[in-house]
DNA sequence: TGACCGCCTTGATGTGCATCAAGTTAGCAG
DNA sequence: CTGCTAACTTGATGCACATCAAGGCGGTCA
């Protein structure tokens, strides 16, 4: 078996060619994605189904509200936002998604997208056909367990949003973001305290039913408590325990 | 092939003889339940994983938070509702489910129950056991994608209360569940104008993020303005059009 | 370099719902 | 029936966050 390496010239044969050689068994996100728990094997099979395009630019669309559900997507860089929009206009944000973390499982229900997901920067995105995942799933024990707990914590995160929505301040509710995100970048082995937001003002007041100007005097309450050095879109936590106790959560 | 009837004197060697008959092929519910869009066969099957116990009574339990998660339910009548406890000891509503409606689902991503299921009143349970239902989803594709859709609508539920928690009114709430319930009493051929209430006002402001009093100013002013007519749990909607724009959700 | 624009911050004011408080009604046991 | 309790209603007051308004900062394009 040979392995083909990436030269000059074959751009005008290969679109896309800068990361061809990506695939499911090389990917570094592969042990928090959807080949968690799969054998080689089942991973190069899985490997196969799916499709890798050229990467979304900044506020692109994955997907619309109302297209024809055809996959599930996995981010492999980037951050991609969910949102839906309510009849009278407005934005609901329902998401936010780092690498390594699957989205598009809403649309299955309907055979169409309920949200609309585009990209908050550069983003690399992998294509899972959603016939072809069932298919191997009635094959794959382990895939099938898998993807129905991937589909399960979607559910039990959107509670937990629910929950927050519902009962906490904007303080806890902003806390919980952070911790969020800080927690997320872990899983990734990216630091927990030190991180640049890739998403607007507007998009924190939006996804946690909260205006621009409450978000941001949030942050600046934050920053005097020296619980967090906010600069712009970068985030450092200074007090981890003391932004915890903020977010009151408690788990 | 015999059909056994109940007769007198079962009870001793039969527990729960008087509804041993029931089975997914003859329920009532069995177009909205799991077994919606499986052929006759596959419908004995699924029945044959499916174990049906003695009723709960109001106020039971059907499982906790933190239990081990080895079922998921279907409701064959009566009501539950779901919630999760914060660690400061609120609860919050997280659902409610009738007759021919699934729970349990979001215990799968973690082995363990992730809210609590009471019921608000008598209530027959169908408990299917996951393992079983994994087993038969990889047999039956027609399984395995209604139960996908299943999780995925459960989903867009819960994405659909995150917007109405984060955007909407007191009026507009309360509209919505009104409408809710109303569209699934229809779905089993019930009056969707005529219901009663199987939960309390607590429980419906816990749900919608509001408290008692407000959920009680709100129902007395959709009876004022002759949208509603309120008497206790009995609700009655007079005017299904001024409950929709209301509830300003369009869809 | 300056002018524009999107994004963010900060302050002043307003309001929808929570909170507090005091009945009223329904269900139930005796 | 009488008394008890849980559930609900209604009113008065307060507050967290929205809204309105103005200004600062950083990036970009001519």
């Amino acid at each position: 078996m040979t392995i083909h390496i990436a030269q000059q010239g074959d751009a005008a044969v290969k679109p896309c060619n800068h990361d061809y050689q990506v695939n499911c068994g090389n990917c570094r996100l592969n042990g928090i994605c959807l080949p968690l728990a799969l054998e080689s094997d089942d991973i190069q099979q899985l490997d196969d189904i799916i499709q890798r395009s050229k990467p979304l630019q900044k506020n692109q669309h994955l997907y619309r509200e109302g297209d024809h559900f055809q996959s599930v997507f996995a981010v492999r860089s980037g951050t991609l936002k969910a949102y839906k929009t309510t009849d009278d206009g407005r934005e609901q944000v329902t998401g936010f998604y780092f690498p390594g973390e699957i989205l598009g499982m809403d649309g299955i229900s309907n055979n169409a997208h309920a949200s609309s997901a585009k990209a908050l920067e550069t983003a690399a995105i992998c294509e899972i056909p959603f016939v072809s995942l069932e298919r191997l799933s009635a094959l794959m024990p382990n895939l099938q367990r898998h993807f129905f707990q991937l589909m399960s914590r979607e559910i039990t995160e959107d509670q937990q949003l629910i929950t927050l929505l519902s009962k906490n301040s904007a303080d806890e509710r902003v806390a919980a973001l952070m911790l969020s995100i800080s927690g997320r970048n872990a899983r990734r082995k990216l630091s927990a305290t030190q991180f640049r937001l890739p998403m607007s003002r507007v998009d924190i007041g939006n996804y946690l039913g909260l205006t621009v100007e409450t978000v941001s005097r949030v942050f600046s309450r934050m920053q005097k408590m020296a619980v967090l050095r906010v600069d712009n879109k970068e985030i450092e936590i200074l007090d981890p325990a003391g932004l915890r106790s903020m977010a009151n959560l408690g788990s």
